[in-house]
RNA sequence: GGCGCAUUCGUCUAGUGGCCUAGGACGCCGCCCUCUCACGGCGGUGGCAGGGGUUCAAAUCCCCUAUGCGCUACCA
């Protein structure tokens, strides 16, 4: 029973000529959402040494810009999905922006006009709105009535006359089923009579999605269409159109949504949701990369962590689940975290150097006697969840220290403070050498010598030297600052706190 | 309204009729480690939407209900 439409299907054949598409609308960032679809159709198709192929869907004249193919372009090259043909690239089944494909959609129209499997429509868009109108007050599902679909030429002559303009619609049957075999969703079933004649080449001559997607995905070999199954109800519209096109169909795998934590579709509403914002708060492309992978997919339920090579080798549509799924910061940062925790210390050091340059500390390390962000890693890289944790971790060595609310309270309130303050200071002063051994055998003297715990001992200084409760490890804070800066921070910490008496 | 998709811990998920006293991860809670914060280690909390069937046996199969979402455009 299921073999029943098997010959109608191209997906399948040698996995060499997997050919799987990616096609954003740029209307705007490339989304979670999106950035996922790539994800997995990239994953797919290196999985299955095919092509990944990007092509622009920019028909909608009102919304697409350039600056949108440009950001989706650049998203797509810092997550490290790259394509086999496309923008940029070229490829022999071009061009892949679908506004410059209009030559291809005007012949595949005339071919369908031409074998009566299509035909021209001149009601207005009004007179359509009205019966939409009419079928809604009456209860009843809109379906195009046909009323153009049997004009004679002479009927043609009149309404073009009159001054009608005209669209192209594809004739379809009123009765039947359409079966989408779906790799996620399994077989659905649609009904061929609610689909009605729809509209393949708008009178503007710009063709509609279903009528582009569908002849792109022809004319490139599309085998295997990967998308959001906000698409699913179209499928049926785009395999009718193929088979009246006299072609193959792809393989069709629908993603489910993914959700924000109010469990509505995943927006800017719930904050940060395009690639661009994550990477401009601090995520690193592994991360992203491979929570996305997991958010919808999975290999055992057991296995959370995946670098890139190891997602293509296990990555398969057949073990996306169906379900849509709620996007989880926490365990983003958690695997950003992760993946920042177990980067080398130069690659991690590239990466900080490059996102500071958009940050208070754009310029600073290095320069003067400042320590640079390789001196400063070793020191933060495993407290850091983001980025831009580095930035709050370590301004303070390059800004004077400006107190925290809660520090200075915290400070002020310390009874030991003042004595604390005046013995590191003396003693740090008249240290030998300033190195991290050195300064942590006489602090962890200091401490005993009046009886605090170490812990307690070192929270005034903390706070001393950089106005936060919060730092890198106390030692190599200090050796990092420099004795004289550091001796500084102390004696102006101890006059702060004579003076707030 | 019609059509379609979906429903396992708070979240991501494993589970394809007996291995389920429902497993893992994030989060949360507790303990340990500890100079703060993280990290790490150990332990814990917590779930099959509801109702009917089928079966010796159901999270797993069928039906109904509920809820959510999508499509229903000369948007994609």
């Amino acid at each position: 029973m299921s073999e029943m439409n098997t010959n109608k299907y191209k997906g399948g054949e040698e996995p060499g000529a997997t050919r799987v598409r990616f096609a954003p609308s740029p209307t705007g960032h490339l989304h979670v959402g999106g950035a996922r679809t790539a994800l997995y159709g990239w994953l797919f198709a290196r999985s299955r040494k095919g092509s990944f192929i990007l092509r622009i869907e920019d028909t909608d004249r009102h919304r697409s810009t350039e600056e949108s193919v440009e950001q989706i372009i650049s998203s797509l090259q810092w997550l490290g999905l790259d394509w086999d043909e496309g923008p940029g690239v070229g490829g022999d089944r071009g061009p892949y922006r679908q506004m410059e494909r209009m030559e291809i959609y005007k012949e595949a129209a005339a071919a369908l006009l031409e074998s009566g499997k299509a035909y021209r429509c001149y009601c207005s868009p009004e007179e359509l709105d009205a019966a939409r109108a009419n079928a809604k007050a009456a209860g009843k599902p809109f379906v195009y009535n046909g009323r153009c679909a049997n004009l004679t030429a002479v009927d043609e002559e009149k309404l073009k006359a009159g001054g009608r303009g005209s669209v192209v619609r594809l004739r379809l049957p009123d009765t039947g089923v359409t079966i989408v075999r779906d790799i996620i969703k399994g077989d659905v079933e649609f009904d061929n009579s609610i689909l009605g004649d729809f509209i393949l080449l708008r009178s503007s001559g710009i063709p509609t999605y279903n009528f582009a997607v569908s002849v792109d995905d022809a004319h490139m070999g599309v085998t295997h269409v990967i998308r959001g199954d906000d698409h699913l109800p179209n499928t049926p519209r785009q395999i009718l159109l193929l088979e009246a096109m006299g072609e193959k169909l792809p393989a069709y795998a629908h993603l489910p949504l993914i959700l924000g934590p109010d469990k509505t579709p995943f927006s800017k509403r719930h904050g940060a949701s395009s690639v661009e914002e994550f990477r401009s708060q601090g995520y690193v492309r592994e991360a992203l990369c491979n929570y996305l992978a997991l958010l919808g997919w999975s290999l055992d339920g057991e296995t959370t962590l995946f670098s890139v090579e190891e997602l293509i080798e296990k990555f398969s549509l057949e073990r996306v689940g169906s379900t849509a799924s709620v996007f989880d910061n926490e365990k983003l940062s958690w695997m950003n975290g992760h993946y920042i925790r177990s980067m080398d210390s130069e690659e991690l050091a590239s990466r900080i150097e490059q996102f500071i340059e958009n940050t208070v500390l754009a310029g600073l390390p290095g320069t003067d006697d400042k320590p640079s962000v390789t001196d400063l890693v070793p020191l933060v890289q495993e407290k850091m969840k983001t980025l831009a944790d580095f930035v709050d971790l370590t301004e303070f060595f390059f800004h004077p220290a400006t107190f925290e609310e809660k520090a200075l309270s915290r400070l002020v309130k310390d009874a030991n403070a003042p004595a604390v303050l005046a013995n590191a200071a003396e003693v740090l002063s008249s240290l030998d050498v300033f190195s991290v051994e050195a300064i942590e055998s006489t602090l962890r003297q200091s401490a005993d010598d009046l009886e605090l715990k170490l812990g307690k001992f070192l929270q005034p200084i903390r706070i001393s030297v950089s106005g936060k409760t919060i730092t890198p490890g106390m030692f190599e804070t200090l050796e990092m600052l420099g004795r004289e800066e550091s001796v500084s921070r102390l004696l102006a910490a101890i006059d702060l706190l004579k003076n707030s008496g």
